[in-house]
DNA sequence: TCTCCTCTATACTCACGGGTATATTGATTA
DNA sequence: TAATCAATATACCCGTGAGTATAGAGGAGA
């Protein structure tokens, strides 16, 4: 019996629909998870208090996720996938490399201020087992390299000064990524208005331009 | 009976001496915790451990420190200490406002490289109560209100070019920060050389100078 | 010499929280 | 209708680690 096309909604769920809502269910729980970690800190958070903001019990969370640690890396992976796309999309943008490297610093900035991007600043080595951390530094690596080879483009096509691209793309990151540290986002700032004048300001340096 | 100038070293301490005993001990108790709790997080690090790795016992370090967030508050202050003390004496030294706040960046950032320093990084709020994490809070935005006020001066005196001031100090923070987290002692760079790469970046910033 | 204080260890208590065993309900499928 | 499976709960286990009770050894001072 093949679904009609403008059937009522119906009470009894297909597969697929079952499929949907078990996904959604789980996504919510780690929502509420990235949450109580950015707010109170992984170790400080129980998968208990987690359920009981959710209205659940902790086996349920079970249920979705093997345990604490996978439901952080789970967070944390999200986050550096918002991060890689963030650099990988713009690096195929036109404008020289100075002009791109400012469209990914933009974007990677507001990631950091979001769900996600904040876990995975706050999201020390030291909270993972030895895989999970190997992985991680591993996508951040990724993440170093795409920056650091447009900084190269840049230094090449003369838009970016002749700079330590090692040094250089450190510092970037660090900057960038402190927000995740301070920034709230029901604060007076936009997240937008904080990306903008944190990437002009490591462009242009403190030193005034005759 | 005054004590000889030059008296042979005796096993009978007197009251200072035993004083002072008492500080060094306390002190190898703070290093070696600072040591284990940048090396593998506060939450992950037990004083049986820190006790372990001095090769004593507990409560031996509750003799001399009160509680285990007792032994991190130590460490962080011991850590604000020092940035606060590179933010203020080169407060006080010759030159123009880009000069001065050039060489606090530069010790603001050694610094950070360094055991305490490194904990204050490492160290959010989270872990600490709510009378800790105010106390931290306000020593921290001290520190930042001595850095926002030397690029004010900058400005003012025209060495700095006019930014806005509260974005470029979390900028410069963020940037300085990052170290802490990454930089390892043993590595191939010196934290001298990384300094100054850092703050050189961050004063010319990424476009080509003319 | 007797007492007190300092320093240290052994051996404990106890709460917290990750993880699980097991039961129940209701829908799906054979 | 029986058997099965997904989703959820209650009630538990148990390791870890913070913090403590207690005791002993040895020097300091009276």
């Amino acid at each position: 019996m093949a679904p009609q096309p403008n059937a009522a909604p119906s009470p009894f769920r297909s597969r697929e629909e079952r499929e949907r809502d078990r996904e959604e269910k789980r996504e919510a729980v780690l929502r509420a998870a990235v949450r109580m970690f950015n707010a109170r800190g992984f170790h400080a958070t129980s998968l208990d208090d987690v359920a009981a903001s959710l209205g659940i019990s902790k086996p349920t969370i079970y249920h979705y996720l093997g345990n604490k640690e996978q439901v952080l890396i789970e967070c944390v992976t999200r986050g550096l996938e918002l991060l890689s796309a963030a650099a990988d999309t713009a690096r195929a943008q036109p404008g020289n490399g100075l002009a791109r490297l400012r469209s990914v610093l933009r974007r990677y900035s507001l990631v950091m201020m979001d769900d996600f991007g904040r876990c995975v600043v706050r999201t020390g080595d030291e909270f993972l087992s030895a895989e999970g951390a190997a992985l991680f530094r591993a996508r951040k690596r990724a993440i170093d390299l795409s920056i650091r080879a447009l900084i190269e483009d840049g230094i090449a096509d003369g838009s970016i000064a002749p700079l330590d691209v090692r040094m250089t793309a450190f510092a970037l990151a660090g900057a960038l990524n402190w927000p995740g540290r301070w920034h709230e986002p029901d604060g007076p700032l936009s997240a937008e208005q904080i990306a903008d004048s944190m990437v002009n300001i490591l462009i242009s340096g403190l030193a005034p331009r005759a």
